[in-house]
DNA sequence: TTGTATGCGTTATCAA
DNA sequence: TTGATAACGCATACAA
C-alpha cells in the first residue's frame, strides 16, 4: 500500500478531473500581456492560487474582443473551475462582454459587470487618487490641466475622469472640457493627444494622463518639442513603474497595488470554489497620489 | 448527427486527454514575472501555441529553485504534453536543475543545457551585441568600463562578459578587473555595485550593465551622487524597454526580439510535439547595439 | 476495515 | 459505412 507508493506513485490529474468534474485549472483571460501592470496582477493572481492547488491556464487576446470569446470557450471545453477575466474593452453596454452564460464563478478585475451579473469584481478606486492628484495641480495654482485617458467605456477611464472633475468642483471650479482628449489606450494616443493640446490656443500647464501606456507617447512628444518635465509643464500619470520613478525629474503618480488586485482576485475566487452557495463579493482597493518633481508650480506667468 | 451538433456538442477536452493521452497543454516555468522582459516572451510562446491548438499553463517560481522542481513535478502530473523553462538559476553544474527525467519534450529558454541534454534550446548571440557595445565605447576613448552583471553561473553573464572582454582584446587592450562586478539580478546589486565603484581609487568614465533590473538600482544611485548620464559618466545597458528608451538623456542598449524567443520556443516544441522522433534543435537569436546619447565621450581630462 | 465494481466522456477497435 | 464495446486512471458507492 504505502509501499507501492514509495515507488514513486503519482495521482494522474486528468483522470482525477474526469471523474470528479474538476480540473483544478483557473482561466486567465488578459487583454495584453505586454502592460507591464497586467503581468503584476497575474503574478499576484498564480501565486494564490498555486497555493489553493490551482493551476493557471493562461491566454492573451491581444484587446480583441472576438479572441476573448473564443478563449473562454476554450476554457469552458478544457473544464476549468472559475476564470478571470482582465479584458481590453468593456462591451457595447454597460458590462464586459465576454462573460459565459456558464454557471462557473467568474471575477473581473479592473471592468465593469452587467447590473445584475454573478461575476466578482475586484477594482480600484481610481476616482479618489485622481481626486487628490488633480487637488495638488489646482493647490499649485495650475488651471489649464488637461487630461488624456483611454476609451470613454473603459470604467477606469471614468473613474478616473470623475476624480479629475470632483477636484475642480471642490475648488468651485469648472475644467476645460477643450483639454480633456478620451481616446485609446495606445501609446500613440498620448502622442497624438499631446501634440494637439500643445498647438492649441490655449495650451496646458499641466497634464494628467490617465493610464500608464500613453504616458511614452507623451513623453516623446514633450521631447520632440523641447518641453522641460516640472518645469515647462507639469505631469501626472498612473502607476508606479521604473520609468515613472526612475525619470528624471521623477514623474508623480497614482498608484495602486496590481499585485494585491492578483491576489484577492484569487481568493475571491477560491472563496466561491470551496463554497458555491457563498455570495458574490466585490472589492474596491484604494489607489494614492505620490507627489514628485513632475508636477511642479506653472510657469511664472500666464 | 450532424444536426446532434447543431445543439451546441463540444468534446469535453478532459476525457479527450484521458483518452489520447495527450492534453494540448504546454507547461511554462517563468522565474520572474516581474521582469517586463519575461511578460513579452509568454507573449510570444503563447500566440503561437495558441495557434496551434495548445493551452498555456503557467507557473512562478520566483526564483527558487526548490518551487522550479515542485512545478515541474505539477506539470507532469497534470500530464502536459511539453514544457517550456525559463528560470532564474542554472544550477550547480553546467546546466539547468529542473531539467524533467521524464520523456516529454522540454525547452531552455534563455540558459544553457547540460551537454548530452535532449532539451532544445533558444539563446542570444549576447557576446556579439555586447563587444559592439564596448568596442563603441572604445572608440569613443573610454578606457574605465565597468561591468555590472548577475551571477557567473548564468550563461547570458558570462557570455556578456566575454564580449566584454573581446572588444578589449580586439583593441589590444586589457579590462580592468577590479571594474567587473558580477552577483546578482537584483537591482539592489546595480545599485551598491555603482556605490563602491564610484568610491573606488579609480572611477570609472562608463559603466555597462549586463542585465536590465540591475539598471534601475545603477540609476538610482547615479541620481543621488548627482552624476548626469551621458555627460558624467556614459552608460550602456540591456534591452529595449520604455525606461532605456525614454530616460533623457536616452540610454544606449544591447537590444533583442524577446517576443521572437517565445514565438520559437514554441514552433520547437510544437515540432517535437508533432514529430516526436524529430531532432533537438537549437537556435541562437541575434542582438544587436542600438547607440543613444547615455554613451557620448569621457569628460575632457583622466 | 478491506475489497470489488461502476462510471466520468472520450477515442479506438472490432464486428456486423 | 455503421454500430456496439472496451479502456484511459481515477473516485465513489456498495458489498464483504
Amino acid at each position: 500500500m504505502s509501499a507501492a507508493k514509495e515507488l514513486g506513485y503519482e495521482p494522474d490529474l486528468i483522470a482525477r478531473s474526469l471523474r470528479t468534474g474538476t480540473s483544478k485549472t483557473v482561466g486567465f483571460l488578459v487583454a495584453d500581456l505586454a502592460n507591464p501592470i497586467f503581468a503584476e496582477v497575474i503574478r499576484g493572481a498564480e501565486d494564490r492560487l498555486r497555493a489553493g492547488g490551482y493551476g493557471l491556464l493562461l491566454t492573451n487576446s491581444e484587446g480583441d474582443p472576438a479572441l476573448d470569446e473564443e478563449n473562454v470557450h476554450l476554457f469552458l471545453r478544457r473544464r476549468v473551475d472559475g476564470i478571470m477575466l482582465l479584458t481590453a474593452h468593456n462591451g457595447d453596454g454597460d458590462g464586459i462582454d465576454a462573460l459565459p452564460s456558464a454557471s462557473l464563478p467568474v471575477i473581473v478585475l479592473d471592468r465593469s459587470v452587467p447590473r445584475g451579473s454573478r461575476a466578482s469584481t475586484v477594482y480600484f478606486d481610481y476616482a479618489g487618487g485622481f481626486r487628490t492628484a488633480v487637488r495638488h495641480l489646482l493647490d499649485l495654482q495650475h488651471r489649464a490641466i488637461a487630461f488624456i485617458s483611454g476609451p470613454e467605456s473603459l470604467r477606469p477611464v471614468r473613474d478616473r475622469l470623475d476624480g479629475f472633475r470632483q477636484a475642480f468642483h471642490d475648488a468651485g471650479l469648472e475644467p476645460d472640457p477643450k483639454l480633456i482628449r478620451l481616446g485609446s489606450l495606445a501609446p500613440g494616443f498620448g502622442a497624438t493627444s499631446t501634440r494637439e493640446l500643445l498647438d492649441a490656443p490655449v495650451a496646458p500647464t499641466a497634464i494628467v494622463v490617465g493610464a500608464n501606456r500613453p504616458l511614452t507617447g507623451v513623453l516623446e512628444t514633450l521631447h520632440e518639442r523641447g518641453l522641460r518635465v516640472g518645469t515647462d509643464i507639469a505631469l501626472v500619470s498612473c502607476d508606479e513603474v521604473d520609468l515613472t520613478r526612475l525619470f528624471r525629474p521623477a514623474i508623480s503618480v497614482v498608484a495602486r497595488d496590481t499585485n494585491a488586485m492578483g491576489r484577492i482576485a484569487a481568493e475571491l475566487l477560491i472563496d466561491r470554489l470551496t463554497d458555491p452557495t457563498g455570495p458574490v463579493r466585490s472589492v474596491v482597493l484604494p489607489t494614492w497620489f505620490i507627489p514628485r518633481e513632475s508636477s511642479a508650480s506653472p510657469p511664472a506667468q500666464v
